[in-house]
RNA sequence: GCUAGCGUGGCUCAAUGGCAGAGCACAUCACUCGUAAUGAUGGGGUUGUGGGUUCGAUUCCCACCGCUAGCUCCA
């Protein structure tokens, strides 16, 4: 590994890992030289970084990573060697045991019979490590090293075990590197959606409701344009839609399965001595509209949609913005179908999400999550549900990756991770193939031969929740929302109070148009108004004085600062309506 | 839920064991102005809630509520 370093560059992930799982060493290092009685745990290199997890008697302050990031550079400037050497187990254990370190030794313990025991040396520190590492501390750039957080986790990520001390870090060949990337986290800050949902209007969130937001105006026009355009959609693509009720007994949730496997989770209540609960999931009101009329093979693939708001009770630390909330409306849809029809559905569910995300210019990878612990149903009906899920993406020309044991209880499901423009992640779309509760509520169609079959069907949302995804392209377009689905697409402002009229009778004609427009007629100069439209991110401004009023014109000014010019209100609107056209349905 | 930190006008943030302050926002008045902030004046706070220590608490202590970060990445 050593002498091939130099082949490699920072832009190589394998390089990169590995220089960051060096950097974990060397902040294991520091700890263990400022603070002896610290015990170590692990230290990866993650996406963006690495971190450590130490067994400390007092929590770190902030204060403390100046100093160890100080005793970090340190020890890159003594330019240590990393010296690999292996042990067979006994004498691992013992090591390990001598130095006083239980976590190593418990690791130790849990790693196969045949496996390799390795260690990396570098000076007086010595860690258990499967490597592979740079060949010397020398060839990590100490100034350009940041110790970013320090947070609590828990040992082997189980809650029942020790809390450790997690220190986060991340280091670059330069300091502009680091500069660059410590930059970029600020850049993400300002377009964090908690807060230019505040700035912009959008939504709020209160003590009285944790996780619970409200939509005010701005934000309600944003999510009806956003239902709007999503029932367009499922129009094209043949999908119907009905609303079930938010509460129901729990009778039902005990037959869909919810009550036994869900009810941490359930707000739940008494009515006239019947337990009751809210809806945490649409399907078993689905699943009992279906039942309710017989259905003939001739109606299936049956597409069946519900903007349904569920409730969840989330652990109160789980909570962030519109991320993550108690309540939310999922733009849900079950898809009930044959054996013989389900690869279709899949496809035709998944060329439904390109042509969504690809509206918003999201790009996404795909998560297949298998079989959980608790689950209902055989283990080989999973096996086969995977492998339709599977062979459908694969049919397509889709990656994706395997994530074990996190389907939901009652099926697989191919989740659909959203990048945003900072390149951060979020879990938006999911395809999940459900042959429990068609078994469960008893579903049937009749089939050619005129006898009784039970269909199949998949839950499927595209936003995901419709809160969630506000939030993702709040980030994604920084609050400056495409014009089609900008709260408010234009804003006129005249110069003087003798434009007032002329503003508001432009404004009236825009509006029977069917734009989405507002006026600025505060007694304010005109900088001014300008100055604010921009930082309500508005698309278009329409500045209206004497001269416009004299030629039957608006001056159109983008929020991009550029200036379009006097035109005719037929031309400004032709321009702004084409501008909203291009992005609808195709 | 756990660990740590935080909670001061609508927002962003000062300050202090001894009368709580600024900018923005808001209101009023003047200015009627052509592409990113006109000026003046004014109103607005039981310093998250409840208890305790103290002559005195917004400050110190305790509890609760809420917020923030992490708890997914595994030698």
């Amino acid at each position: 590994m050593a002498e091939e370093n130099n082949q490699y560059t920072f832009e190589s992930e394998t390089y990169r890992k590995t220089y960051w799982h060096t950097c974990s060493h060397v902040l294991a290092q520091a700890m263990k030289r400022l603070h002896p009685e610290v015990k170590l745990a692990i230290g990866p290199s993650i996406d963006n970084g690495f971190y450590y997890d130490f067994d400390t008697p007092e929590p770190f302050t902030e204060g403390q990573l100046a100093e160890l990031e100080a005793e970090m550079r340190k020890i890159c400037k003594e330019k240590l060697k990393l010296e690999r050497f292996e042990l067979p187990r006994a004498e691992a254990i013992k090591f390990m045991e001598e130095k006083g370190e239980p976590f190593k030794v418990e690791l130790i313990h849990d790693l196969p019979e045949d496996a390799v025991i390795s260690f990396y040396r570098q000076g007086e520190f010595t860690d258990l490590c499967a490597g592979p590492h740079l060949d010397s501390t020398g060839r990590i750039k100490g100034n350009a090293i940041k110790l970013t957080a320090c947070n609590a986790a828990y040992w082997r990520g189980d809650s029942n075990r020790e809390t450790l001390q997690r220190i986060y870090g991340v280091a670059f060949p330069k300091k502009d590197e680091l500069d660059e990337y410590l930059a970029k986290l600020e850049e993400a800050r300002k377009r964090d959606h908690r807060r230019l949902g505040r700035e912009l209007g959008l939504f709020m969130l209160r003590d009285e409701g944790p996780g619970f937001p409200f939509f005010l105006p701005k934000g309600m026009t944003l999510k009806n344009t956003l239902l709007d355009y999503w029932r367009r959609v499922h129009k094209k693509y043949g999908y119907v839609e009905i609303s079930t009720p938010i509460m129901l007994n729990r009778q039902l949730w005990e037959r869909s399965g919810h009550w036994d496997h869900y009810k941490n989770n359930m707000y739940t209540t008494v009515i006239d001595d019947v337990d009751f609960a809210v809806k945490p999931m649409n399907c078993p009101g689905g699943m009992l509209v279906y039942a309710s009329e017989p259905h003939s093979y001739k109606e299936l693939p049956l597409r069946v949609g519900e903007i349904g708001l569920v409730h969840r009770h989330e652990l109160s630390g789980a909570l962030h913005g519109l991320f993550r909330v108690r309540c939310f409306n999922q733009d849900d849809a079950h898809v009930f179908m044959t054996r013989d029809q389900m690869q279709d559905v899949i496809q035709e569910t998944v060329r439904l999400f390109d042509e969504v995300y690809s509206v918003f210019g999201l790009s996404y990878t795909i998560e297949l999550s298998t079989m959980p612990e608790d689950h209902i149903g055989t283990v080989e009906e999973w096996e086969r549900n995977q492998d339709i899920l599977k062979a459908a993406i694969t049919a397509m020309g889709k990656d994706f990756v395997v994530n074990e044991g996190d389907g939901a209880f009652y099926g697989p499901k191919l989740d659909f991770h959203l990048a945003d423009s900072l390149g951060r992640t979020w879990q938006c779309g999911t395809i999940q193939l459900d042959s429990q509760l068609p078994e469960r509520f008893e579903l049937e169609y009749t089939g050619e031969d005129g006898q009784k079959h039970r269909p199949v069907m998949i839950h499927r949302v595209v936003l995901g929740s419709i809160e969630r995804f506000i939030g993702v392209i709040t980030e994604h377009f920084a609050g400056a929302f495409p014009a089609w689905l900008a709260p408010v697409q234009v804003k006129l402002l005249p110069v003087t109070d003798r434009a007032a009229e002329y503003a508001e009778a432009v404004s009236a004609r825009l509006d029977a148009m069917g734009f989405r427009v507002e006026v600025d007629g505060r007694n304010e100069k005109i900088g001014k108004k300008i100055r604010e439209a921009t930082l309500e991110k508005i698309p278009y401004m329409l500045v209206v004085g004497d001269r416009d009023m004299e030629n039957g014109t608006v001056s159109v000014r983008h929020r991009s600062g550029e200036d379009l010019g006097a035109m005719s209100l037929e031309e400004f609107a032709a321009l702004l309506g084409n501008e909203v056209k291009e992005m609808t349905i195709k």
